[in-house]
RNA sequence: GGGCGCUUAGCUCAGUUGGUUAGAGCAGCUGAUUUACACUCAGCAGGUCGGGGGUUCGAGUCCCUCAGCGCCCA
């Protein structure tokens, strides 16, 4: 037997209370070093765990507890069933929340243009308007509130129990991640898997940032459907519908259905823009919508997503007029790209748009267009859903500007197959991101402008006019990352040539977020060292669902190119928790709840058995009743253990071979069942449904079983009966502890430690062979209870104590069932007060339980 | 518009390949009382399994359809 199995029972406590086991065990574990990794197993004896790295500027809420207890359960399981569990904790902190959070905490912005100082400290607090600082400033803020953050969302899941080894904690910003990052990068383009160029991107006005798909999200909005008459050329107007009038000088095209027989004859015919006079095709697309609005739309440059479709599929030309701040730019009529009838009259109403946002813009157009008579009838209210970039606040724009793009559309069937090839806990989530994958329609932009990010690591070279070559970029060697372009020359350059002729110009921008979380495995793994070999591809990635098109979607991408390979081989995904009404929580309803609270007033225990019993991939109500179950679990589990282990004391305890006595082997037969139950279900990865069962078998043996032999455990040491019991309680009891660990990592470990000297955490997980070779197949356990519950029925309706004696127990029944009770009658008889018993052979069973008069 | 999931007791949820009389916990009600545990124990009551149709000897479970709720994608 392992040594962690060997018992030796210690003195019991008094007066046991679950208040207080995180601290005391939380040091404990630290001490003994239980969770940590060992780095020389082998791959087979490996689990790895591909943990959410988490961003600390989000709130932390209950959410966390729910997901992180999900699946520390899977990785306390696989622990004990001799696994070196690999689970790393990291912390991805680049991107836009943090660089928000530290511009309203501190009051400052970013801009690149000012020097470092290094003596710069920011102020007591924000000012009303916000202090410029350095981007090295910024970011050395940045870092310095996240590592407050990281220490807050730590103690957290230290509290909770989640069996992190935090010896192999992580930052997706650190210096070695950035290289990571930039090796990777460097990789794919040298494999053509990512490219540069000049295209209309998804643009925040406000962050002034590009965007990816992944980041966009449709919000309803109220709108309205302006009607605006085209000049036909041999005379008469075409009149379409758009909800953005202000677009109009960027029309490039009108379209149509090609079916649609309303505008068979206009196909191939120009119109002439209202206010700008500009001469435009009729072109003919199957995305045009008959149904929507006159079935003919403007194409302009670019107004949603639909336009740069028709765009790029009809050769249009590009008119864009939307700049970076959202204002419109600078335009000549009468240039070669903007052909008008009248430039003089075009570039005199242009005027008065130059340098003005949309909302100006389209205001001033809608009065010309009405003064002008071009706009026809009333304007219609309507709601439509625009595109916003998830945390923005302002519809997006679409902005033509450099970009880097990770090719995954000319991918698509690949990555659709590493999505079937993935085993999904619960398989229907794999739905999410097989919809997600063919509804691709742009490559994932991984360009962002902003600061506190993974750099590019390349350069521009410049030739005699100063111009920049973007299809030549000069990269560093693998040995010299991370570098940032921003401060760093390039080899064979030096400083002095930066944005110089014949110099060099550094990439500006940061990798998306995205970019970098998605070589999780390779930075929590250390790629290039042989322990990144013994984790990857990792065993478990346990995320949420939301982040399926995201965290999911771009890491499965990364393994694909860099490795050839899912980068895991299972998701667990969590659901929602949402508040008590069921409806989603969110900072903007401030329905939010915080962890740390119920944490302190349930227990650690309480609230992951709370998390344990949601399911995987289900949505559950925050519900403090179900912790308080949870509690009352642990205590019970305190309880029963300090009994059950007060009858094993003052003899040498009992073996296995000891178990004689049918009930006894009945209940270890039933505990067998449990334990291949309990175990599919985990392998299965429906931890709750282990719960479920290890609960009820758990209550069961507490209120059945031990008040059966608990007057027989009592007994005589040498007799076998006595001993029976005892090696009985002794079974289960070791077993149902070792089932709840997962679970109840706290008051486990406590009752644990009463009689082993090894922690449970590390004790192998039960199995069936340790129980009874020959397994008995009756039901005398069942029938025992049913009896029980008869006697207990009976004293309960006579409302009497269940102490009272019961004069005659008559029991009728056929042969084996009689004898099934025969075989616990000794135990019945103590534990149900009986003087007497009645068998009477019958095909029907029947009990009679006739009390003693008082 | 396409897809996925859910709908079972007052509440929260189990119910595995179709198989006795549909289960549990909580809440409710009725009791017990120096007990390992009041952070206890026992008992009772509570359901047309969202509606309709079908397959089957047999349907909460499989099929079709309708409705409501939630989510994903477009």
């Amino acid at each position: 037997m392992p040594d962690a199995l060997t018992p030796a029972l210690r003195a019991l406590p008094e007066k046991p209370t679950i208040d207080g086991l995180e601290v005391a065990w939380i040091d404990r574990w630290d001490e003994e070093e239980t969770y940590r990794f060992d780095r020389s197993a082998a791959r087979e004896h490996v689990y790895s765990i591909d943990t959410p790295p988490p961003t600390v500027s989000g709130s932390l809420h209950i959410g966390h507890v729910f997901s992180y207890t999900q699946a520390d359960v899977i990785a306390r399981y696989r622990r004990m069933t001799g696994k070196s569990v690999f689970y790393p904790m990291g912390w991805d902190d680049n991107g836009l929340p943090t660089e928000r959070r530290v511009e309203n905490f501190f009051g400052v912005r970013c801009d690149p243009s000012l020097p470092y100082d290094p003596d710069f400290q920011p102020p007591e607090k924000p000012g009303d308007r916000k202090l410029s600082i350095s981007r090295k400033n910024f970011v050395e803020l940045c870092h310095y509130l996240t590592a407050a953050d990281e220490e807050v969302f730590k103690k957290l899941w230290r509290h909770l129990g989640v069996s992190i080894d935090w010896s192999l904690e992580y930052s997706t910003i650190s210096s070695r991640a950035q290289g990571v990052s930039q090796r990777g990068f460097l990789e794919m383009l040298e494999r053509g898997e990512v490219y540069s160029t000049e295209a209309p991107t998804l643009w925040d006005v406000d962050f002034r940032t590009a965007v990816s798909q992944a980041e966009l999200e449709d919000r309803e909005r109220p709108g309205n459907y302006h009607r605006i008459a085209f000049a036909k050329d041999g005379g008469g107007t075409i009149e379409i519908e758009t909800t953005r009038p202000e677009m109009l000088a960027s029309c490039v095209a009108l379209v149509a259905h090609p079916d649609d027989e309303r505008y068979q004859a206009l196909f191939g015919t120009n119109v002439v823009t209202p206010l700008f006079h500009v001469e435009v095709p009729i072109v003919a697309h199957e995305l045009a919508d008959p149904e929507k609005g006159s079935g003919i739309a403007m194409i302009c440059t670019f107004g949603d997503v639909t336009d740069v479709t028709w765009w790029r599929e009809l050769s249009l030309p590009t008119r864009a007029l939307i700049g970076r701040d959202g204002r419109f730019l600078a335009c000549e009529f009468g240039s070669e790209n903007y052909p008008s009838r009248d430039a003089a009259s075009a570039n005199g109403f242009y005027g008065e748009l130059e340098g003005r946002t949309v909302n100006q813009v389209r205001a001033t157009v809608v009065d010309a267009l009405r003064e002008s008579g071009e706009l026809i009838g009333e304007i219609r209210p309507i709601t439509h859903p625009v595109k916003f970039y998830e945390k923005g606040e302002r519809p997006l724009e679409i902005v033509t500007s450099r970009q880097w793009f990770v090719s995954t559309l000319e991918h698509r069937d690949d990555l659709l197959r590493r999505g079937e090839e993935l085993h999904w806990h619960p398989d229907f989530m794999k739905h999410r991101y097989r919809s997600w994958v063919e509804g691709l329609n742009v490559d994932w932009n991984i360009s962002r402008q902003r600061f506190f990010g993974v750099p590019f690591p390349v350069w521009y070279p410049t030739d005699a006019q100063g111009e920049i070559d973007f299809d030549s970029p000069l990269v560093p060697a693998v040995a010299e990352l991370p570098v940032d372009p921003s401060s760093d020359a390039p080899r064979g350059f030096d400083e002095a040539q930066r944005n110089q002729p014949h110099g060099f110009v550094g990439d500006p921008d940061v990798m998306d977020t995205w970019a970098t979380s998605s070589l999780s495995p390779q930075i929590a793994g250390h790629w290039g060292t042989d322990l990144f070999e013994r984790i990857f591809p990792m065993d478990l990635r346990p995320q949420a669902h939301e982040i399926i098109r995201t965290w999911l979607f771009s890491t499965v991408v990364r393994g694909h190119f860099q490795h050839q390979s899912l980068p895991f081989t299972n998701v667990l995904i969590s659901g929602w928790v949402l508040d008590p009404d069921r409806k989603k929580m969110s900072k903007s309803v401030g329905n939010v709840v915080t962890p740390m609270p119920l944490l302190e007033h349930h227990g650690a225990d309480a609230l992951r058995y709370w998390a344990a019993s949601g399911r995987p991939g289900t949505d559950t109500a925050i519900d403090e009743a179900q912790m308080k179950i949870g509690r009352r679990l642990a205590i019970k589990v305190l309880n029963a253990s300090k009994f059950v282990l007060g009858r094993l004391e003052g003899a040498p305890l009992p073996g296995p071979s000891d178990v004689t006595e049918a009930l006894d082997r009945d209940l270890l037969a039933l505990l067998s069942e449990l334990i291949g139950e309990a175990t599919k279900a985990f392998e299965g990865y429906d931890y709750a449904r282990a719960l479920e069962r290890t609960e009820a078998f758990f209550w069961s043996f507490c209120d059945n079983y031990v008040e059966l032999v608990k007057v027989r455990a009592y007994g005589d040491a040498d007799s076998a009966a006595t001993r029976s019991a005892r090696a009985t309680l002794a079974s289960a009891l070791s077993v149902l502890q070792r089932l709840l660990a997962p679970f109840l990592p706290f008051v486990s470990e406590e009752v644990w430690r009463w009689w082993h000297t090894g922690s449970v955490h590390l004790a192998p997980w039960p199995t069936q062979e340790e129980l009874l070779a020959t397994p008995v197949s009756g039901e005398i356990f069942a029938t025992l209870c049913d009896v029980l519950e008869a006697v207990r029925r009976e004293k309960s309706t006579a409302k009497v104590s269940q102490r009272a004696e019961v004069e005659v127990l008559a029991l009728s029944g056929p042969a084996e069932w009689l004898d099934d009770v025969r075989a616990g009658q000794g135990d019945l008889q103590a534990a149900g007060g009986v003087r007497e018993f009645e068998f009477n052979e019958a095909s029907d069973v029947a009990i009679t339980v006739s009390l003693v008069a008082s």
